[in-house]
DNA sequence: AGCAAGGTTAACATAATTGTGAACATGTGG
DNA sequence: CCACATGTTCACAATTATGTTAACCTTGCT
């Protein structure tokens, strides 16, 4: 069971209405998931990353965590603020 | 000289202030060509992409010319609607 | 217990994407 | 030449992400 498994079922069973939102919104849930966890490995906190992104802490946690979509602008400089990049591919 | 730089110099001759644009907003501008090509690639025209989008194929040419910035649902949406699948990496 | 750090959520304001309709270009087949 | 298909651009409306502030919740520390 990976990370993103593990924090799928805490996060069902803090939230009952989680599953389906899990089903129909997985996409940009995943991409909430995959920054955060970017963000913990570069080791800083929300507050830290907000001051980076000329931002307050409230929107990265929405955008962590109860965020149904996201600009590829945002996910650029999320990405960047945490010393990584972002690859957008067509298959 | 691939398509991306054939299209990117033809586009060039054309609007003079072209140059800079693709400088600053240069990811944006290659997911429009990318889609653009993808689109083409499928057959299908901007106005039965707008039908199957439930828009109008201003909105489509917009997405492929002139968008600064696109939000990852649309691009979910215009990807599938032309047979494919976007894959998004944090690298 | 009290306090601070880190995180979550809600509500409202603001900014940006997207929807929509119209006008205009360009090429192609009649 | 004319009509049609395809694509581009503009202006305004509508929808939605993001900014912002404030309140609340844990957890850990003293």
């Amino acid at each position: 069971m990976d990370d993103l498994e593990k924090y799928i079922s805490k996060r069902k069973k803090r939230s009952p209405e989680f599953a389906k939102d899990f089903e129909s919104g997985y996409n940009d849930f995943k991409i909430g998931v995959m920054l955060k966890q970017a963000r913990e490995k570069a080791g800083i906190t929300q507050e830290d990353l907000a001051k980076k992104l000329h931002t307050r802490k409230s929107a990265i946690s929405r955008i962590e965590n109860q965020s149904k979509d996201i600009r590829l602008s945002t996910l650029e400089k999320f990405a960047e603020a945490v010393g990584r990049q972002i690859r957008v591919e067509i298959i």
